[in-house]
DNA sequence: GGAACGATTGCT
DNA sequence: GCAATCGTTCCC
């Protein structure tokens, strides 16, 4: 597979839910130590910033929600209940706090087939704390799309984990693509 | 300074 | 059903 570039920052400058919905079948490229590990991504969550109770960025501007406030098109990367870490992309124009977290990945190129979760996932591309804050126009962490749209079914469902989080626990803001064998269980 | 907890995962 | 494990947040 040759070709693949990084998606312009203008395309994560937009709707949050429009971005989570058209992030299902792009691909997430890393390359490390010169190995170019490429994953299609799968299934996605949209937290839609201040007012979304289940969004980091609810909580206002902390050291850990800096990058979730400023502009679209960097990486988030938070460790969660200290073991995992959980890769987002912010969206959105700067102020906004909104972003899409990566729940699950297909593998395409150098990766284990233990990619469905975003714990799962980060493990199998080598992302963490490290990547928090990562330009993701740049040539060693990006997502890239493929020239022709492949035909794709997505499903909304509610978001897993954020039963604290009120209404906003049942709103369908979880995307999948309908059959793929790489969307993470529960 | 310290307690509580989490956008998860795997083992019992 | 529940333990692992530690950074972040919040309350002394």
């Amino acid at each position: 597979m040759t070709g693949l570039s990084p998606l312009p920052r203008a395309f994560y400058d937009r709707d949050t839910v429009d971005v989570a919905h058209d992030l299902l079948g792009t691909y997430l490229v890393h390359d490390v130590a010169g190995e170019e590990r490429v994953g299609k991504i799968v299934e996605v969550e949209a937290y839609l910033g201040e007012t979304d109770l289940a969004a980091h960025s609810s909580r206002g501007l902390t050291p850990r929600t800096r990058i979730l406030f400023g502009p679209p098109g960097f990486a988030y990367v938070y460790l969660i209940y200290g073991i995992h870490f959980c890769l987002n992309v912010v969206t959105e124009r700067e102020g906004n706090a909104c972003a899409v977290l990566v729940r699950a990945l297909e593998p395409v190129r150098n990766l284990s087939d233990r990619t469905s979760g975003p714990g799962l996932l980060c493990r199998a591309m080598g992302i963490d704390l490290r990547h928090n804050g990562h330009d993701l126009e740049s040539a060693d962490l990006f997502i890239a799309a493929l020239d022709e749209e492949q035909p794709r079914q997505v499903v909304a469902r509610p978001r897993i984990g954020v039963a604290y989080s009120g209404i906003w626990a049942a709103k369908p803001l979880r995307f999948y693509l309908e059959g793929n064998p790489y969307v993470s269980k529960k």
